[in-house]
DNA sequence: CCTGAAAGCTAAAACGTTTTATTTAATCGA
DNA sequence: TCGATTAAATAAAACGTTTTAGCTTTCAGG
């Protein structure tokens, strides 16, 4: 059977009301408005009946609100952010929000092509993971007093609210791990990037190295190298030019290529090197051999993102949320970085 | 500088035209609607000059159509789904749609409260990758008019557009392989599960292992398990049981399991056995031994969706767009399925 | 009996479009 | 010259809400 929709037309139509007095009961208004009791039981239980639901494009049209959250990161396909978008998604259906999830790529002009299409469709809240050189339309939603989270990384010259972790402390933490675990020439593998949470990560391991009297060992990716070929040509030269008895990957992406590179061309050094990754993924808990990584505390992120959005949303604008966090990132411990564990 | 936005009356009233004629000219009907050549001309050039957008929900409120597509997986965390979504995503946008992807976790109670609360919000067509049960409220869908198109499995039962992958015949083909590397006790581990999908994959197999008069040993796991230490015992006790020389995973969560009942457990048989995944993983391809996996073709099937989803939604419902597409999965060959290669 | 306030409800405008039906002016054919 | 046609443009309704500003009715107090 094909029930039409129901309006609130039909509601007032039926109970010989206004259509204004049915809007008021249904939007909680009752007391308020000074609706009867009886009116209002009425208006309730026959709504109920028909099980009606609200028009919410008409809705939005009218308050200029459309309950549409976006979420912009880097890869939607990436474990990190897929991970995380399953539990933004839980919180926000919750709260009667939808989610739209989009993939900047970390390209400058995708961000912007995408804030200019949402803007454009009246979203009510941004979160998103910028990219570098965004900052001047990260700025501009700012100043149009539009609800923006950035997280992984952020922008310090701009005042936004933001959920980061702390980067520089995580990567210290398992390069003393490393080093506890006695060895001596650690490589760090990261990407030529001056966002702030690769250079806090390369902080953290230059600070753990000076710590320890050790020499520093930093490969540099340039980020736009999009042949994979070539990067794994850098890493495989650069294992074999240091002597390095562990290597420290800063992103997951270069632990994926690092490890190719082991396999093809160093098979025999994978169970004698240190490894640590930054950001975990299911499959590291099951390689030969289990792969420490630095794991951020997904669920932890989602929520804060998530109230934190929800929060401004709320707010009016003259009495904005504030709300800048770090969060702490654990080391799980695996087989990787332990010299004498069994590797395999 | 807060540019509030403009809308169609105000290019009426700076041009002193009515704002018919605005929308007119804008909606190309300028031609077919006779508006003179001049005026036309006038109207397109001051609305670029101010970067007129038209207001979507407005637009969505009067035409009945939302420009939403609902993307419905099982879980958008996984690494085949969130592959397609950032597929998915890329045709959607580039055809003016957004997409609310969504997880209904494989249940029947989620997928239904998804589907009630799209419905709510008048989005225009849904992709659904369907839990075992929720096929009475697909037919409704189909019966209502609603563009749907399914996905990975489908319902024979309901007249239905879907994009598919021939599970039996890649799993055949998968396991034909192990035969052919002289494997004779292969085992199938998959779950226990009347969906279409699981079923052909389980027919694949044990089409090629009676087609090779080879001994059938599958070892269903309870679809409903969620406690990941059982699973992981069943499956401990199994491969202590039957005297195996390969296993074949029907899905890539059996095989991540399957794999650390391996490390953790049988450490000496991850290079001897054969060993064979459904669905890739970008870090089987590093793994130790390196996996052989049965690939959807990812590309092929978002492409495959999206543009059903468009045609569905360009026609009308008197001439319904029919489309049941059955593609190709390919079988990755690594060390895994090869008991003479290196396997490191 | 009148006044003013309170209680209870509602008409109508507004949000920004699309679309149907209509108006006006110009042109044409005979 | 007149009626008919066509070209060009538009007024107004509609989509389904929310919200402002009023409108009745009732009743207490003087």
């Amino acid at each position: 059977m094909k029930n039409k929709r129901h309006s609130i037309k039909d509601i007032a139509a039926a109970l010989n009301v206004s259509v204004t007095t049915v809007s008021f009961v249904l939007n909680g208004k009752a007391r308020e408005k000074r609706i009867s009791e009886e009116v209002t039981k009425k208006v309730l239980d026959y709504a109920k009946s028909i099980n009606y639901k609200p028009n919410q494009l008409a809705q939005s049209l009218r308050t200029g609100r459309s309950k549409i959250i976006v979420v912009m990161v880097e890869d939607i396909s990436n474990y990190f952010f897929s991970k995380l978008a399953r539990i933004i998604e839980d919180i926000a259906y919750d709260k009667g929000y939808k989610v739209l999830f989009c993939s900047n790529e970390n390209k400058d002009e995708r961000s912007r092509d995408l804030i200019n299409l949402f803007r454009e469709r009246q979203v009510d809240a941004y979160v998103i993971v910028p990219s570098p050189g965004i900052q001047q339309d990260i700025a501009e939603l700012v100043s149009d007093d539009i609800p923006v989270v950035l997280f992984d990384r952020y922008f310090p010259e701009i005042e936004t609210n933001y959920v980061i972790i702390d980067n520089s402390e995580a990567v210290h933490k398992a390069s003393q791990h490393l080093v506890d675990n006695s060895y001596k020439n650690i490589g760090f593998i990261t990407i030529s990037s001056s966002q702030t949470q690769m250079e806090a990560r390369q902080r953290g391991y230059r600070e753990a190295m000076q710590a320890n009297n050790l020499k520093e060992f930093v490969l540099e990716v340039p980020f736009y190298e999009k042949n994979i070929e070539k990067v794994k040509e850098l890493i495989k030269e650069y294992i074999a030019a240091q002597g390095l008895d562990a290597i420290f990957f800063a992103t997951n992406y270069l632990t994926q290529i690092g490890l190719e590179v082991i396999r093809e061309s160093y098979p025999e050094k994978i169970n004698e090197m240190g490894i640590i990754t930054f950001d975990d993924n299911d499959l590291f808990k099951i390689y030969f051999p289990p792969i420490t990584a630095v794991s951020q505390p997904l669920e932890e992120i989602g929520e804060e993102l998530m109230t934190t959005v929800l929060k401004m949303l709320k707010n009016a604008s003259d009495k904005p949320y504030k709300n800048q966090k770090i969060l702490s990132a654990s080391l799980i411990e695996r087989n990787s970085s332990f010299p004498n564990k069994s590797r395999a």
